[in-house]
DNA sequence: CTTGCTTACGAGACTCGTAATAATT
DNA sequence: AATTATTACGAGTCTCGTAAGCAAG
């Protein structure tokens, strides 16, 4: 058995069953990874792929079993070389997180200069995406840790860890009518055009949820992906906003008023996920724990440990 | 990296770091074995042995994690093997149960042979041993199912699940003065020579226990790893016999006499162990179960599941 | 008739074992 | 002096890529 067959099993999979596509991705040739897979096949004593004449049309059941192991043996694989990266340089590498606009902009600014400080070596790297795209980011390794509200949890690859609660406000102009208001109510907000997150971010699914128990439809002119895009069309006076009360600063949005809204669509957790199985660095240990004080190294290992399990750097 | 590297290094710490030595268990030669672990050390850029001069005398904390992870992957790629032979026949195979003697002879009989009516191609090994013993050979992979009351609890490479309770009993030879009365106590035993399980055995732990704690220093004449030569030694007149209650046998046992002491004792727990991380038979499932009808594999595999992780064969 | 898997074959790389060398105990 | 690791080198194996063959859509 080699480790070379099981990366193109893994492949071959990811490819749809592909052997010419998988075999273009791994920059080789289609009778390489055909011959592999069929002496790993001979060696194990049993199909892994349905073949119908020469195409390959299925995966067999134990086929399914063995993509599994493959798939954690070459995790393994990819773990040692991170052992490796992490002791040679302790400090040094590279950390990508994968987030939402918001937070980005407004959770991670401190998080991110505190650890540059810490790590200077280490090269950051910020990704941006929807949180499923961030999910399986991290997921086919191509982020290191996903931070965002909405999905997270979603994922048994992932491990998401609460790290910070958050409420909503709504932005208005100066001099907008609601500024009289005492506290406002859904009703309230219905008889304006709302501007807020897309579908999928930062809470909007609460949002919609509260609006709907009520039996409101409001009335959304428009939804952003990022709060800044949102603040600046309520200060284009498109219509009311509805954002993260993180996302709101007193100085710099000088043309906005912020109105207290945690009371109408509930509390928030933002989740910070790293996927199952990976070895991390120890200095994304130490962001995660920049970023929420509680999960500190010990914390997401023992999580880590519970389940699939981690390896100490 | 290849997974002939890996083997390489985990027998080498196998055999305290004595390449010479892996290189013989290994049927292959000293100088390949040290080529390979130091291309592993180049492509993962550490040092995984530390050397002294041409003697190797540690291993650095590098290679403790990447030992860790080797092993993994080694277990994984059994795991891959035990795949194709699963599915192969599924009826077909064999199972290794490493457990004491009291067990084989007292608790086992009836499984092995509803086991063998089921699975009759399986090839069914018993290995004796001391309790420790028992669980080394879980864990070396020389057996895959390790049954015992005391030690397996003990180790962490180990799942030990509890399988069933028992007491102990007093056997006495026919007209022992002993079986007059009417609820013996330790005092009362302590006053004859007793014959009973070794050290490490079947409860002998609680048996010392007992006796420790009421202040009293029995005269354990002679100790022995087997339930049936405590039961002839006590025939011969030797002392009095403290063994497991399922041990005695009313018809077989005509010579001899049995008292209750289970209030002596308290209540042993038998627990039947797998190595975490293995793949299991389905047939090795099939067995736990009728061995422990409440440990079904879907007990098993989310008990196992919660801490390693295992596969549906 | 195009796409895609398998078989055939040859070049090149790599593993492994023997022999020689060097460093510890 | 004996044990043990490393270096050197050559034989044999194996992987991989090209080219040809062939089955399926």
């Amino acid at each position: 058995m080699k480790l070379q067959q099981l990366r193109y099993l893994r492949e071959v999979a990811k490819h749809g069953l592909n052997l010419s596509v998988a075999a273009e991705a791994l920059h080789t040739s289609q009778p390489g990874i055909s011959k592999q897979i069929r002496l790993l096949e001979d060696e194990l004593g049993v199909d892994i792929l349905v073949r119908n004449g020469k195409r390959v049309v299925d995966v067999t059941k134990p086929g399914r079993v063995i993509l599994d192991i493959a798939e954690r043996i070459l995790q393994d694989t990819e773990n040692l070389k991170q052992v490796g990266r992490e002791f040679r340089d302790q400090a040094a590498g590279t950390l990508t997180i994968a987030t939402t606009h918001t937070q980005a902009r407004y959770s991670l600014p401190n998080v991110v200069s505190a650890f540059k400080q810490k790590y200077p070596k280490v090269r950051l790297t910020l990704q941006q995406g929807s949180p499923p795209q961030l999910a399986e980011m991290v997921m086919a390794g191509e982020a290191d840790i996903a931070i965002a509200t909405e999905a997270l949890d979603q994922y048994p690859k992932l491990l998401a860890l609460a790290s910070y609660q958050w409420r909503h406000c709504v932005v208005v102009p100066e001099k907008h009518p609601l500024l009289k208001e005492s506290r406002v109510t859904l009703e309230m907000l219905a008889q304006y055009p709302i501007v807020t997150y897309d579908l999928a971010f930062a809470g909007r699914s609460h949002i919609d949820e509260a609006f709907r128990a009520r039996g409101l439809a409001p009335d959304i002119v428009l939804s952003a992906v990022d709060s800044d895009v949102i603040k600046t069309y309520v200060e284009l006076g498109l219509g009311i906003g509805i954002i993260s009360a993180r996302a709101y600063d007193v100085k710099r949005d000088r043309n906005l008023r912020a109105i207290e809204a945690g009371h109408l669509f509930g509390t928030m957790t933002t989740r910070i996920a790293v996927r199952r199985g990976t070895a991390l660095r120890g200095f994304a240990y130490v962001f995660i724990e920049l970023f929420a004080p509680h999960l500190t190294r010990a914390v997401v290992d023992a999580t880590l440990m519970g389940e699939g399990s981690s390896y100490e750097l």
